[in-house]
DNA sequence: CGGCAATCTTTTGCATACAAACAAACTCCG
DNA sequence: CGGAGTTTGTTTGTATGCAAAAGATTGCCG
């Protein structure tokens, strides 16, 4: 007789990355309640790798080309981003921060690193390290 | 002179955490195409519980009241489900499998566990551990 | 018993996310 | 040069997710 494979959905990896998402979400609004997690990566990767084609800046923050449009879009609106055409390639759409974006992004970089710190307060500093480099290895 | 601290997004948990999960739905839905990682939890709590009411399920699978009921609206919708007033509270409304619900879960539950081993496949069965321990405690 | 707080469900609004389809622009190769 | 194939951006449709508000019902306490 075959014992059916029980499924503990509480220890599915799935499972367990989705509520610890709404954690670390929930931690974020509260502190940061300007903007949201993904907008804030956008941010960051413009203050990294300065303007940026809408596309190529999607594919640096892993968002698809419809999503990242909607951010950029609303991001736009707040006045954090602009966007040009590109003169070169004229399908091209370029991103770039604004004083404002420039400026958020400065005054809440140290918020930023304090909830990823505050989402992993159970964890004590080895362990910080072990996790981060357990989930980079299955990206 | 204080040195401003970096900003790595790659290395924040949460943009970390999103692409894990980014590669895990795509996973899921490569191998279970039929419905969502999030209809498939309802599902197996459903199996679990056995029939509860919509809140309640909620509650167990980690979704809000407005979320849960699209969930809901749509496995009923497929017929997965099927929900009815609850005799005792009329607040209330009691989801429940159907046999259709029944069937699909229990044909796809090796593929769900095999889904998980998948977007797991980059450890080893002792890392494995180590990371679903570790994701626990952040919960 | 009567009122009030808590619970359950629904609705609305906003913000990701992805798939698919499309038009415009570009590249590259014959 | 010219056309095939690719890239870029947009739109549409579907599915989470959360906050807030509203309406119905229930439970409890004075």
């Amino acid at each position: 007789m075959e014992k059916p494979p029980s499924y503990v959905l509480d220890e599915q990896i799935g499972y367990v990355l989705r509520r610890v998402t709404q954690r670390h979400l929930s931690l974020f609004s509260a502190a940061i309640p300007e903007v949201t997690t993904t907008q804030f990566a956008v941010l960051a990767r413009l203050a990294e790798l300065g303007p940026q084609s809408q596309n190529h800046l999607g594919r640096a923050t892993a968002l698809d080309a419809a999503t990242v449009k909607g951010v950029v879009d609303r991001l736009a609106r707040f006045g954090l981003v602009a966007t040009s055409p590109d003169t070169g390639d004229r399908r091209r759409l370029t991103v770039s921060l604004t004083e404002a974006g420039q400026t958020l992004f400065r005054n809440r970089l140290a918020e930023g690193l304090a909830i990823s710190d505050r989402t992993l307060a159970p964890l004590d500093a080895a362990e910080r390290e072990m996790l981060i480099r357990l989930l980079l290895r299955l990206v």
